[in-house]
DNA sequence: TATTGTTATACTCTATAACTATA
DNA sequence: TATAGTTATAGAGTATAACAATA
């Protein structure tokens, strides 16, 4: 059974909201299959990169990246038990973990920003340089406010 | 020239993938939160807009928004209790079941209409009307393939 | 008493598969 | 035998909250 009028249909689809919203979405399942690949999910892919600036604290995870603790407590069970990265008292502190990347974890970097980089280059064949540039300014000037979800938290 | 670490900042969160991921996400979470205050999940919404386009059968919402005839079954339920839509049998083939909009769903249809306009004039307040036409042009050149998940789908 | 991190539990969502009734 | 829809169950993923250790 077929939906009768079209027109009505380009209203509601058409939406600019949605359209974003389901482009969005798209291309984080992409970017997500893309991490499958090496074994990682979003959330270790989204850790690994912070650790790749520098030793941090798993509280500043929580916080950054908007997600639970005990979340995090997982997510870094299973990056250390890859050896990706490793966790060690803080000597100072002696409550608090500090958070270290493995040179493994470096390398998984750079696979990640390939396979991201397959995965763009796929979502936007069909755009040039300037398109690009363009879409990335538009993107930017969307409203998002204090309280929206830092990247690598659930939806 | 910048900074080491903020350059590989700049490479890794500025990514276009990321970025549209995760301006998707917002935009989903806040169209998301705006069915919420209409006491609607987004597949409520998605089939109700389906169904606003004239009858249809539960298999054509199976089909359409591509998720399972389990969960199609669920959202009916709700639907049905709330009003918002009826399932009647097809006297042609007493397997289906047609599936219908009521009065009250129409005026829900409006509400969603309302709601999302609300959530895309403060998304895109900082953008004027050629450039939304803009975004929207550069938005519908992203690739999405065959086998992505039509709106409604779960992520 | 407050904070950091951990563990254990419960809950929500979804897919899977078995089932009924029609064809 | 195949199809439309329904129901029941199990699994993944997540939040919640209780807990241990430091401060």
């Amino acid at each position: 059974m077929m939906p009768k009028e079209a027109a009505q249909e380009a209203d509601q689809l058409d939406r600019l909201g949605f359209l974003l919203a389901r482009h969005g979405a798209i291309a984080n399942l992409r970017i997500q299959q893309a991490m499958a690949q090496l074994g990682l999910g979003q959330r270790h892919s989204a850790v690994l990169l912070h650790l790749g600036q520098g030793p941090i604290s798993q509280q500043y995870l929580v916080e950054t990246l908007g997600i639970d603790p005990s979340l995090v407590v997982s997510v870094l069970n299973d990056l250390e038990r890859a050896e990706l990265a490793l966790r060690r008292r803080d000597p100072d502190d002696r409550r608090r973990h500090i958070v270290e990347i493995t040179s493994r974890g470096l390398a998984t970097i750079d696979s990640i920003n390939n396979v991201v980089g397959a995965v763009e280059r796929e979502l936007f064949a069909d755009l040039d340089a300037g398109e690009l540039e363009l879409l990335r300014e538009l993107l930017n000037r969307v409203r998002i406010s204090a309280d929206d979800p830092p990247c690598g938290a659930p939806e």
